[in-house]
RNA sequence: GUGGAUGUAGCUCAGCAGGUUAGAGCGUCGGAUUGUGGUUCCGAAGGUCGCCGGUUCGAGCCCGGUCUUCCACCCCA
């Protein structure tokens, strides 16, 4: 039988699996220590809950869980033999799997929303599932991590989230970027152009400006339907700095109040330092369709690695609004794990006890002393020290090499002479010293 | 979903007009060394050449399909 995994899908052996939890525990106590509490959510959502909230792109990407029993039985006959995809679906599959955890969430306001306080600030780190064509960096199984606010409009919470940002790939020594945008800004940009309703158009475009440069961009508007002369000042208008742009936005209502925004952003974040670079960045079209407010990018701050983007998020005024509860703004930022993880290995960023599981390893000469090795690490362990027992008396040898294996820096031999006397010979693996020592205080020796 | 590349030992890779038993390094295991690992020396194991089919007297190599991984789109983390 030959065995393999789904496209799209990894093992984790210990080496990356230990380098995973620590960076997913990095990311955590940066959310507790702003107030975020956790909860978790099924892996498993109605397809009901998930269509339609991701686009028709995302549709395709859902992965579906077919029906349990005869479940074609129950199929409508005549989309069976018109071979029509998209109706059979709906008759044989009515769950899938999660595609991020900002929809679930939103339905989790809904049905707890008695239960909840607010403003309610939650986490969630858990794998999500897309059918996307696996990349480097892109997999079909990925982990998320999530932090939103529900319940409130205030600007600090833009802030707030920002300093998580900058906290968590400081804490991580990665050097970001920390692009932020405004839905409004965007609006304001379309509008002035003389062009509102082609938000979409205009913003999937400057997206690639830094891809297909100026022209591309032009290039693509004028096709998406902007007419040339409109779209010329569109690309005029992105290009302008800071303070020409307000200028021109103020002349807007949308425009102006995404400048206000922003400064009332930048305003909260005036008093603190940032480790990282924070920039304005009204190229910034991240994630537009349910966004309404301030948008999040991450970017890498330095070229030894190429990445996309390591984050992203926002706000959106109506969370909950497509599950009939009203007036719920939110607002959130997801971390990457799967790049950043990438990253934190090509920058060599890991912590380098990271792959030391034990602190010392017991090797016995013979069965009475393997006894009394069981009783040494028993006491070890209560004195939290991680130390673990070879499982027999082998050749020794070959219990030097497994402790060479592991990496542990101490081992404690108890042989024959040892016992005796109530010693061990404990040596160091990276010196290759040894010497004997009193059972009871080899705790103390190797602290 | 579209277009393009890729796949040989656990890992990194050789291989030839298409011609018997497919190689190397590293790793693994055993021994030199029955109370000492990481160095050294000796030896061994390990492959349906991704899978299925076709062409051929003969296929790891050529052709078709399929899967995986990777790249560019699309989109995204």
């Amino acid at each position: 039988m030959k065995v393999s995994l789904p496209k799209g899908t990894r093992d984790f052996l210990p080496a990356q699996a230990r380098k995973r939890k620590y960076l997913f525990s990095q990311i955590e106590q940066v959310f507790q220590y702003f107030g975020y509490v956790p909860i978790e959510t099924p892996v498993l959502e109605n397809l009901s809950t998930l269509m339609g909230k991701y686009g028709e792109e995302g549709d395709n990407l859902l992965f579906k869980v077919l029906n349990n029993g005869d479940f074609l039985a129950k199929a409508d006959a005549q989309a069976l033999t018109d071979r029509d995809s998209s109706r059979v679906v709906s008759d044989i599959a009515k769950r899938g799997l999660r595609y991020d955890l900002t929809v679930p969430f939103a339905r989790f306001v809904v049905m707890h929303q008695h239960e909840l306080y607010f403003p309610f600030k939650r986490y969630q780190i858990q794998p999500v599932w897309r059918a996307d064509r696996p990349q480097r960096g892109r997999y079909q199984e990925f982990y998320q991590c999530d932090v939103d606010v529900v319940g409130s409009e205030s600007l600090m919470y833009e802030a707030e989230l920002i300093q998580i940002y900058d906290t968590v790939f400081h804490k991580l020594g990665i050097p970001v970027e920390i692009r932020v945008n405004n839905r409004k800004i965007l609006a304001g940009i379309v509008e002035s152009a003389g062009v509102p309703d082609k938000l979409t158009e205009m913003t999937v475009a400057i997206d690639k400006l830094d891809k297909i440069g100026v022209n591309g961009v032009l290039e693509e508007m004028v096709r998406k339907g902007i007419p040339e002369g409109n779209a010329l000042h569109i690309l005029n208008t992105i290009q302008l700095d800071w303070d020409e742009l307000v200028n021109t936005l103020t002349q807007t209502i949308s425009g102006a109040k995404g400048v206000a925004e922003l400064e009332q952003v930048w305003e909260y974040l005036e008093g603190i330092s940032p480790n990282n670079h924070l920039s304005k960045d009204i190229r910034l079209a991240r994630g537009l369709n349910y966004y309404t407010g301030c948008i999040f990018e991450i970017a890498l701050a330095t070229d030894q690695v190429q990445m996309g983007s390591l984050g992203g998020g926002g706000r959106y005024a109506e969370l909950t609004g497509v599950f009939g509860l009203d007036n719920m703004p939110g607002v959130g930022i997801s971390f990457g794990a799967e790049r950043i993880y990438d990253v934190m290995d090509e920058l060599q960023l890991w912590p380098k006890d990271l792959d030391r599981q034990l602190d010392l390893l017991v090797l016995a000469m013979d069965d009475v002393c393997h006894r009394a090795g069981f009783k040494l690490v028993s006491d070890l362990r209560l004195a939290h020290l991680r130390a673990d027992l070879y499982p027999q008396p082998d050749k020794f040898k070959k219990q030097m090499k497994y402790a060479d294996t592991l990496g542990v820096p101490w081992v404690a031999i108890i042989g024959p002479e040892e016992l005796q006397e109530q010693e061990v010979t404990l040596k160091n693996m990276s010196t290759g010293e040894q010497s004997r020592v009193s059972i009871r205080e080899v705790a103390a020796k190797i602290q």
